[in-house]
Order: C-alpha cells, then sequence, then structure tokens
RNA sequence: CGGGGUAUAGCGCAGCCCGGUUAGCGCACCUGUUUUGGGAACAGGGGGCCGCAAGUUCGAAUCUUGCUACCCCGACCA
C-alpha cells in the first residue's frame, strides 16, 4: 500500500475527549472515528488490527468450535422464552417492524444459540458441540466510555457449548480456560483468570479473564450456564434412556475491541504504538527519506515491489519532510521501518526496529535475507 | 441515574467577566517557489448558523432561561 492512496488520517494532537492512551492513540493513528457515545467507525489501519485479532481468535478456537454467524436482530419472542425481555431492563436496544412486531438488536445470544441447538441436535450421540461467532453486540450502556473499553455498539467472539452431562461441561469449561490464557498470550496480553459474579447472564460459575494495565481490564468472561436457558428455552436433547433433557451449557466470550485497545495500553510509548507484530496493522514501513531524489524513489520502489509480495507493506512515498514521516511510523506502530536515504548511494538503507528503536544499517543485497530474519524471529 | 465538566473551522485553543468593526490564532488543507534524516520556510488562498431554541437589548459568541450532545468519577460490563 502506497501511503499516498492510504485512508489514514493522523493527528498532532489527541481530541480533548479522549482520555486513555489507547483511546487518544487510536484517534490520532487514524483506526477510529467516534460517531457517537461508545459507537465508533472502524477506518482501514483499524480494520486490519481487528482482523489480526480475529485470525487469532479463529486459529485457536476452531480446534474446539465450529463458527457460526447468527442474526443481530431479534424477535422478542425468544427473549419472552428465556424471561430476559423483562428482566435485561434498558440496556436492551428494542426496536418495532412495520407489522408492530417487537425486535431487539442482540446484546448477547444465549436464546438464538439454544433456538439453533435444538433444531440441529437431536441426540446424546451429537454431543458435545460447541459453536462460536465473531458479531457486533448491541448494549444500551449507562455510561460508554474510553473509546473501545466500553461502547454501546461493539464486536465480541462469543462461544457457546453443549453437553450432555455436568461434568462434560465441566470438561470444555477448563479446556476454554486454558484456550484462553494461550489466546491471549498470542496476542501480547498477559492474563489472569478470577473467579466472578455471573451477573445478568446467569449460570453456575463463571471467571474473568483480566490484563494488568494501568487499570485492570476485563477482557473475557467464561460461565458455567447449566440449565438457566437451556430449560425456560426447552433446548433439548433424546437422552441414552430416551428421555428428553435440557443442555448442559457454557459460554464464553471476548470483546475484540476492547482487546485491541487493551494491547494498545500495554503496548505503547510516548511517541505512539508499538504493536507486537502479530496483531500490527502492517509488519513493515518503507520510509522514503526525499522522493524528489531519483535514486531514492527508485531503489524503494523496487523494494517496495519485492518486499510487498512476501510481507505486509506501506511505502511512505509523501512528497513530506522524513521527520514527519519517522513521526507517523512511530505512531502507527510499524513493528519494521526501512530507510531509503542518503545511505542509498552507498548502496545500504537503515532498519529501526519499533520497540527496541534499535537501528541498523544494511546493504541492498542483503535487505530480504535481513527482514526474512527478523520476520522469522517474531514467530 | 447521582456528582463534576465542556460545547467557537477537520484537530488544539483564545475571545465571554466588562455586549459594539468583517470572530481570531496554531496545526491541517489548496496554489506557487525554495526545501528534504526526526512534525521545513516564505508568499498567497479557502473553510464558521460561535451546540440548539427562546428571551433581554438599538445591537448577543459575550447577559438570562430552557434544551441537547459529548467527556470524566460512581454503580455495571466484553
Amino acid at each position: 500500500m502506497r501511503a499516498t492512496q492510504l485512508f489514514c488520517p493522523t493527528l498532532k494532537e489527541a481530541p480533548n475527549d479522549a482520555v486513555m492512551p489507547s483511546h487518544q492513540l487510536m484517534i490520532r493513528a487514524g483506526l477510529i472515528h467516534q460517531i457517537s457515545a461508545g459507537i465508533y467507525s472502524y477506518l482501514p489501519m483499524g480494520v486490519r488490527v481487528l482482523k489480526r485479532i480475529e485470525a487469532i481468535v479463529r486459529q485457536y478456537l476452531d480446534p474446539v468450535a465450529q463458527e457460526v454467524l447468527l442474526p443481530v436482530l431479534i424477535p422478542s419472542g425468544l427473549w419472552q422464552q428465556s424471561g430476559r425481555w423483562d428482566k435485561y431492563g434498558p440496556e436492551l436496544f428494542r426496536i418495532v417492524d412495520r407489522h408492530n412486531n417487537d425486535f431487539c438488536l442482540g446484546p448477547t445470544h444465549e436464546e438464538v444459540i439454544c433456538s439453533l441447538a435444538s433444531y440441529g441436535i437431536r441426540s446424546y450421540k451429537q454431543l458435545p458441540v460447541t459453536l462460536y461467532q465473531i458479531q457486533t453486540k448491541f448494549r444500551d450502556e449507562i455510561r460508554p466510555r474510553s473509546g473501545l473499553m466500553r461502547g454501546r455498539e461493539f464486536s465480541m467472539k462469543d462461544a457457546y457449548s453443549f453437553h450432555a452431562t455436568a461434568e462434560c461441561l465441566d470438561r470444555q469449561y477448563d479446556t476454554m480456560m486454558g484456550i484462553y490464557h494461550a489466546l491471549f498470550e498470542a496476542l501480547g496480553l498477559a492474563t489472569t483468570c478470577v473467579p466472578a459474579d455471573s451477573g445478568a447472564i446467569g449460570g453456575d460459575q463463571s471467571a474473568e479473564f483480566v490484563t494488568q494495565t494501568e487499570e485492570p481490564i476485563e477482557l473475557g468472561h467464561i460461565f458455567k450456564l447449566g440449565h438457566v436457558y437451556s430449560a425456560p428455552m426447552q433446548a433439548e436433547f433424546h437422552a441414552s434412556n430416551g428421555q428428553q433433557q435440557p443442555f448442559f451449557m457454557g459460554c464464553y466470550g471476548i470483546g475484540i475491541g476492547r482487546t485491541m485497545a487493551a494491547i494498545i495500553e500495554a503496548h505503547h510509548d510516548a511517541d505512539g504504538m508499538c504493536w507486537p507484530p502479530a496483531v500490527a496493522p502492517f509488519q513493515l514501513v518503507i520510509i522514503v527519506a526525499n522522493t524528489k531524489n531519483t535514486t531514492q524513489m527508485t531503489e524503494a520502489q523496487a523494494l517496495y515491489d519485492r518486499l510487498n509480495a512476501q510481507y505486509s507493506v506501506v511505502l511512505d512515498d509523501r512528497d513530506s519532510s522524513v521527520g514527519a514521516k519517522f513521526k507517523d511510523a512511530n505512531l502507527i506502530g510499524y513493528p519494521l521501518q526501512v530507510v531509503v536515504g542518503k545511505h542509498i548511494e552507498a548502496q545500504a538503507v537503515e532498519v529501526i526496529d519499533r520497540r527496541s528503536r534499535a537501528s541498523t544499517q544494511v546493504p541492498l543485497s542483503g535487505i530480504d535475507a535481513y527482514i526474512q530474519t527478523v520476520v522469522q524471529a517474531w514467530q
């Protein structure tokens, strides 16, 4: 991608409204744009990071769960059956269709998944089953805050497991707990798991996954729901004795946008973001010090054509001063900066590691190998 | 919802107390010239219903009242 074509409006100063570093940096680096309280647009840079996070979430979940996509728009009947249409309160976004039927915008999907499970799972022989989705949720929060930390519209990974027995549920709950630790670690976050109050979701046992930054951030929450939803929703299967029984259920959530904010809280400095390479929007930026210098521009272009075939690369071909390009590169937090500048006459470029700030002169002939070594070390 | 704050150009701000030229500054943006290794310089230029509504007044960004939006703290959450 060429910087001259990239839709990435950056700011020198943070908007007054943004207080937390992650919120300020996401706005300054052109990742998000606020539309209303707790409601944001994601720009290309933000979407790229979001997709990287989602890819890692899928990588860790796919071995133990299958991805589905449930509707956002949910008819009130399902929620009346679980009893939550009345219990959930004003946090539930409610809307009415042209036939005067009530719907809500899904804040969580126990009811919908119960409906799906009763349809698709008839026998104990099919159990256990775990389904998950990554989807936008809607909650009319009392107080949205701190950018993506608590929104009224936010992306969540929610998984639901179905079991014939409580013991089977226990096993999947433990499995998920292990997966969550590994998953967050892959995202660059050290988490601790603490017992929690089950809150509005309900259930027998639950635990929160918390990462410690300036303040603790709750990134995930897992629940043993038991029969809390399956009984009233009549989500049942045929047991080996022929009797109908409600599923033992578990549910497992991760806030995707909040995780993105937490990663920034954990990985930034005074100049901007220091992405773990696994979630960076691009792997490297090629900075052309002086775009009017034909040699620099030609060599940078050739380098870009080669590297872009293997890595995600931005070519900063903007006609601004080199200082401005460094500032933006540091702000956006490309893990590697390749500077094509004055040393090009001596057939050399400079490679800067964003996190360590280490700078290395690399001969042009060896640049591909050098970058390959660095990128391999990331994994 | 309780408490606190803010609202003037895309972003950051001044002006308001004490009403009175055409509402101003920095950044960003456009044109030109010169620049190019850590947010360049000069010259010229565009962009405002001063959050909304009523009121006071000859006259309101400025005073009064009401409303709305947004931010922060709390309870809650992913």
